[in-house]
RNA sequence: GGAGGGGUACCAAAGCGGUCAAAUGGGGCGGGCUGUAAACCCGUUGACUUCGGUCUUCGAAGGUUCGAAUCCUUCCCCCUCCA
């Protein structure tokens, strides 16, 4: 088997493929432009898209170059996969914004130096927006049967489910599909790769280039990762797991993973970083802790350099750990009109998601702390005191979020 | 267009004149146990509060009533069956 195609199934990202052994043939010959299309409706992308990022970052190491497609067009539609309702309809600009974040991502993932292999960005909008509706029915559209189109798993369970399905929406695998053609057309890309929940739009694609232009193409598709404990991947006590930094902090990105489920860190390991399968193989039995911060800091240092990762394990280190100040945290510095106030209040300020009736119910459960001592008193004023010695006071909501405040 | 069913908190789902800030389950949060894991146990889960209460919520707007998620009217939305 081809050797990009071996570690891609040895590091679990192997779903499907349309043609395992004409791919690898091809794989083996030359080497080939291969893309992934990704989701645009936010500002950044989350760990849920961290899996086909590492496959584009596979290709590269096996002498193939990734075409990233951001879906300026598609983005307009809303993809029906996977979706129980009709996705929000984002403006122009914001669709714009959320793939100048994005791209972001890619350019530290992906390696840019070698000019062979430096990813291919496009947009799709450049080519959906210009279709002329009459000539895309006929020459595209006449290759696509409903009868077909109703028995792909995207439509067929909204209509299971008897969820209204929009024409719009039911438009997408089409476009996903020319998406692939116009690639292969231009672009000479000959693979997509995609989650599970893609497969139909990927053989789509598949199908309407050999049969428009005769070439042959391939799809590709990795597992849905749930973690064994059922639930998708993906949350931490902050929300989603974003990957740009602005969204999500590297500390807090690391404790993501030091906070895996213990039954699923090899698989990670695997996964989503740049360990070889010898290493990890070799490192099975060393204590599951240790494995977790082997994890979380290779994975912290592909995406926000070794340098952050390192930091953020000492922090690490120190809370829970040695139980100490934690002078490494994120600091909020804070005045006398907010340090005067009562802790309610102060906690309001540091953190606005939570509600002061929570904050009061927080105090009451023991879920407060200021430098490792319970705040039982919802009127407890900070004493100015507290900063002399060390400059700082640490401020523990809950177990795993402190903050490190200065006045 | 006709006939029926329905819209309740983050989600699912009870309630059908007062004792309803609304049962129950899931999820979330906090605590305990532990290993920053899992499982399990306990607590909590509208907002504000001088901790006495106050304010806003059951698709929307009106109305009946001392009092409405509960009754009436109109409107909006969803589903099923018929045309």
């Amino acid at each position: 088997m081809n050797n990009f195609l071996k570690e891609f199934k040895d590091r679990g990202y192997y779903y499907q493929c349309t043609n395992d052994l004409e791919l690898s043939h091809l794989l083996n010959k030359e080497s080939i432009n291969a893309y992934i299309g990704f989701d645009s409706t936010a500002p950044s992308l989350h760990v849920g898209s961290l899996l086909q990022i590492m496959c584009l970052r596979l290709l590269q190491k096996h002498g193939h170059r990734p075409i990233v497609l951001l879906g300026g067009g598609t983005t307009r539609i809303g993809d029906p996969s996977g979706k129980e309702e009709t996705r929000k309809i984002l403006t122009e600009k914001q669709i714009e914004k959320n793939i100048n974040n994005i791209k972001k991502v890619f350019t530290i993932f992906l390696k840019t130096n070698n000019p062979k292999l430096k990813p291919i960005f496009v947009n799709n909008y450049k080519w959906l927006s210009k279709l002329n509706y009459i000539n895309f029915l006929r020459n595209i559209g006449r290759h696509f049967t409903v009868n077909k189109m109703l028995t792909f798993d995207s439509v067929k369970l909204r209509l299971e489910r008897e969820q209204s399905l929009s024409y719009m929406e039911f438009n997408y695998m089409i476009l996903q599909a020319y998406d692939f053609y116009e690639l292969n057309k231009s672009y000479k890309c000959n693979l997509q790769i995609g989650g599970s929940d893609q497969w139909g739009n990927i053989v789509n694609g598949v199908e309407l280039i050999k049969r428009e232009s005769g070439n042959a193409a391939y799809g590709l598709t990795t597992p849905l990762i749930t973690l064994t404990s059922g639930v998708k991947m993906g949350k931490t006590e902050r929300g989603a797991v974003w990957l740009n930094k602005e969204m999500l902090s590297p500390y807090d990105y690391w404790q993501f993973w030091r906070n895996t489920d213990d039954r699923d860190v090899l698989k990670f390991l695997k996964m989503f970083t740049d360990l070889s399968l010898n290493e990890i193989e070799n490192s099975k039995h060393k204590n599951i802790n240790d494995l977790k911060i082997l994890l979380a800091n290779n994975t912290t240092k592909l995406l926000h350099g070794e340098k952050e990762a390192k930091k953020s394990e000492i922090v690490a280190k120190n809370i829970f750990k040695e139980n100490s100040s934690g002078e490494n945290l994120p600091g909020i510095k804070l005045g006398n009109d907010i340090l005067s106030k009562n802790i309610v209040e102060l906690i309001s300020f540091v953190n606005k998601d939570i509600s002061k009736s929570e904050i009061r119910r927080l105090i009451k459960s023991n879920g407060i702390k200021l430098d490792n001592k319970n705040i039982k008193d919802e009127k407890y004023i900070i004493d100015p005191n507290l900063f002399s010695d060390k400059g700082f006071i640490k401020l523990s909501i809950g177990k795993k979020k402190h903050f490190k405040i200065t006045n």
